[in-house]
DNA sequence: ATACTACGGGG
DNA sequence: CAGTACGTAGTAT
């Protein structure tokens, strides 16, 4: 039996072949193991006349074989060419040659990762045995006391805090007269202060290194930070320095040998928060607040000649590395057994969305299936996909109001079992054998009755194992075993349940829209079944989607009466559903206000509020219309106040309109997400930047702009647009933020409860002045 | 109407 | 061995 638990891995070249490395924990710590006979591959298809394709293909420079090999294509079994070559990179180029040959028809699995091939083939399940291996983490955090937002080039880091799971605190700082706490080490310069933290987690041989928006904050930071001091970020196994990778529209920050997890990307994934600060998350998990400063308070404090103010200063630095590792310690177990089931590294595991992650998990059972794995779709593939939305999902209109002692209900665990229990999968669709015979989907699709699926196999393979969980969680007392079974059956909850999403999919390999709205056409009987009952129980439907349901029970007003109605109701419900479907109880809500599909804001018992579709939380976004659209909501769904809500939209657009709206309240922020001659389409903040240049300013790539909208006579708002330092108080143009910002952020919602634009605007009810 | 650009987290 | 997440909204064209 292994010992040892694979926590990561990649490729190196020596003499031309390419040497996996697997990075262990083995009892006596960190150790590195080499691989040197695995070869990269792909599968070539032929048209027709193998032999001939296959001896051309043998006659390519780089192909080190060519050989038959017999695999499952969707029912059948197909012939296909497997095409083994020198070396990863050569797969790219030899894909393209190959697909020139005559008799070629395409190419298969030539674009699998290298590391991921071998992880596959090899069997080997990565964190197996994480638990046992006592893996340290580590959390970091620094500071950085920049006028504004921090400019890598300019700004150094000031501090740095550790904490780790071994108990280790620390906070790191430099160029300050103050001593700090006795946790606090004092260095001599950045680079010193740095190679402390390198030290620490070579010496305590860190195995799995978290942050909070490490990916794109502090480590980029540090990357740039230390090419500039012209050191290097040598936080990996051997001195292997930290790699950024870009990894969509973001950074990813890969440690070899110490996984790095950034618990932002894993927190937004496995919660449903209105905001993901780490204040927010910390609050969510332990129910306390954690120390916070503001950001204008790092600089402050660290130049401060008071010892108490750099002293509160650690403390903070302290707290987020601290809070940090909490949420890590708490979340990890999930992404190990994640890991573990979609046979991926921990750090991939922790940043890929849903559907990726049922990819993943369906990529490599159908290796162990002898089932070729299909291409991702092509570009056009993509659009096609992206213009044909399928229809039939489950959605009830919300009733447009406020509604009070709301319950909501979550069917998502209808879907596996109805893609188990009608075979839905895209090579039992509309087969041949059945046609005549079996039981069409609502969509008048029919799938296979003889032949098991293989996805509705690998679900069913799921939904079995979180059941054997659950079993074996009932009768467990020891109180660690039961979380560690708890953590399992959630991991596998998260799989079966997006599996229906991955058929609609647009990036999926397997991507199926008639299995997508087949699953939709028979969730719908369930759901109906479900709504009729619960009318019938005395409950009115607010509003549905997809998976949810949202109840109010007229009559009643005690929370404890309605409480029990709604569970009366689920196990009612649940008796008479199959065994593996739940109607499960989500929440319940004191209020909430609905005004269309997808756009709704609910209060919860604890006065916190979920906030859906109508989002202007963001720094495009000027404080006065996010202030206002948060006290609209406050208005509504705290003091139940509609009057009140208006009067505060109807006293904000007569402040604007006065011209005594600070600057500050009416200041848009955007970045600067390319160089100047890098846009197609400019939007207000580069017309901005353009005049503030012309003036004096300078601006480059990354930085974010701070403008404001001035009156003038052109409709063009990037011509009125000007750097915040470019105008005065009053000049801004007050329709502009009437129009284009606080009202587009509360009508959406005020419409919901009749009011009227107009009326906000202080020109009174069109309809009773026309009366008149 | 369509295309382009930006948002989140972090200091 | 791939790739610019993801879903949505405002402004420009």
């Amino acid at each position: 039996m292994r010992t040892e638990c694979l926590l990561d891995g990649d490729y190196i070249t020596r003499d031309d072949r390419p040497v996996i490395r697997l990075y262990l924990k083995g009892e006596s710590g960190s150790k590195t193991q080499e691989v040197s006979d695995f070869h990269p591959y792909f599968y070539a298809v032929p048209k027709d006349g193998i032999d001939e394709l296959s001896k051309s293909i043998s006659g390519l420079e780089g192909v080190e074989k060519a050989e038959k090999i017999t695999l499952i294509e969707g029912w059948d079994k197909k012939q296909f060419i497997r095409v083994q070559v020198r070396h990863p990179t050569q797969v790219a180029d030899l894909r393209e040659k190959v697909l020139m040959l005559q008799g070629c028809a395409g190419y298969l699995e030539a674009d699998i990762p290298f590391f991921r091939r071998y992880v596959t083939d090899s069997g080997i399940v990565p964190m197996q045995g994480a638990e046992a291996a006592n893996l340290i983490v580590a959390a970091i955090d620094c500071e950085i006391s920049a006028k504004g937002e921090p400019d890598a080039q300019r700004d150094p880091i000031h501090m740095i805090s550790y904490a780790d799971s071994k108990g280790l605190e620390r906070v790191w700082f430099w160029g300050s007269k103050h001593p700090g706490p006795e946790y606090a080490i004092k260095c001599e310069d950045e680079r010193q202060m740095i190679d402390a933290l390198i030290r620490t987690v070579s010496e305590r041989d860190i195995n799995i290194l978290t942050g909070y928006n490490t990916d794109n904050f502090d480590f980029p930071y540090f990357d740039a930070r230390c090419e500039k001091l012209g050191i290097t970020l040598e936080l990996g196994i051997s001195k292997a320095k930290v790699k950024l990778e870009r990894r969509g529209m973001n950074m990813g920050a890969r440690v070899p040998g110490r996984p790095h997890i950034d618990m932002y990307p894993v927190c937004r994934q496995v919660f449903n928060l209105p905001r993901y600060q780490l204040e927010d998350v910390y609050e969510h998990l332990f129910n306390e607040r954690k120390a916070d400063i503001k950001v204008k308070q790092i600089r402050q404090f660290y130049e401060s000649q008071d010892p108490k103010e750099f002293e509160s200063l650690c403390i903070y630095s302290l707290s987020d590395a601290v809070s940090t590792l909490k949420i890590a310690l708490k979340m990890l177990p999930l992404m190990y057994e994640l890991s573990r089931v979609i046979r991926q590294p921990v750090y991939e595991t922790s940043r890929m969305g849903s559907g990726q992650r049922v990819e993943c998990l369906l990529m490599e059972q159908a290796h162990s299936r002898g089932i070729i794995v299909p291409n991702r779709p092509s570009d056009a593939e993509f659009t096609k996909r992206d213009n044909s939305k399928y229809e039939g999902a489950f959605v009830v209109d919300p009733v447009r109001g406020i509604h009070d002692n709301i319950i909501l209900f979550d069917f998502r665990s209808l879907y596996p079992s109805i893609i188990i229990s009608h075979n839905i999968d895209p090579a039992s669709l509309d087969c041949a054998c059945c046609r005549d015979t079996a039981h069409k989907a609502p969509n008048g699709h029919h799938f296979c009755e003889k032949r098991r699926g293989f996805i509705p196999e690998v679900l069913e393979k799921v939904i079995e194992k979180r059941l054997e969980i659950k079993k074996r969680l009932k009768n467990e007392q020891d109180a660690e075993k039961r979380h560690m079974l708890d953590v399992s059956q959630q991991a596998m909850k998260l799989l079966a349940n997006s599996m229906y999403g991955y058929y609609g999919f647009q990036r999926a390999r397997w991507y199926c829209r008639q299995c997508a709205e087949a699953i939709a056409g028979f969730g719908r009987v369930y759901i109906q079944r479900t709504i009729e009952a619960a009318k019938k129980a005395g409950f009115s439907v607010i509003y549905g989607d997809t998976d949810s349901v949202y109840l109010t029970l007229a009559d009643l007003t005690d929370k404890k009466k309605i409480m029990e109605a709604a569970f009366s109701f689920q196990k009612k419900i649940n008796e008479s559903l199959p065994d593996a479907m739940d109607l499960e109880f989500e929440g319940f809500y004191p209020r909430g206000v609905f005004i269309t599909k997808k756009r709704y804001a609910l209060i919860g018992e604890d006065d916190k509020l979920t906030v859906k579709g109508l989002e202007t939380r963001r720094r495009d976004w000027c404080d006065a219309a996010k202030n206002t659209q948060q006290k609209v909501l406050d208005a509504l769904l705290k003091d139940r106040d509609p009057d009140k809500a208006a009067q505060i939209v109807k006293d904000m657009v007569n402040l604007i309109r006065a011209g005594d709206m600070p600057l500050n309240m009416l200041a848009i922020n955007t970045q600067m997400t390319r160089s100047l001659g890098g846009y197609v389409s400019e939007g207000p903040h580069i017309a901005a930047v353009r005049k503030a240049m012309r003036r004096g300013l300078e601006f480059k790539r990354g930085d974010i702009v701070t403008y404001i909208v001035k009156k003038g006579n052109t409709h063009s708002i990037g011509e009125r647009a000007f750097v915040i330092d470019h105008v005065s108080e009053g000049e801004y143009d007050p329709e502009y933020y009437i129009n284009n910002q606080v009202l587009p952020a509360v009508m959406r919602i005020l419409e919901a409860l009749g009011f009227q634009e107009d009326e906000m605007k202080g020109l009174g009810r069109q309809t009773t002045l026309g009366g008149w």
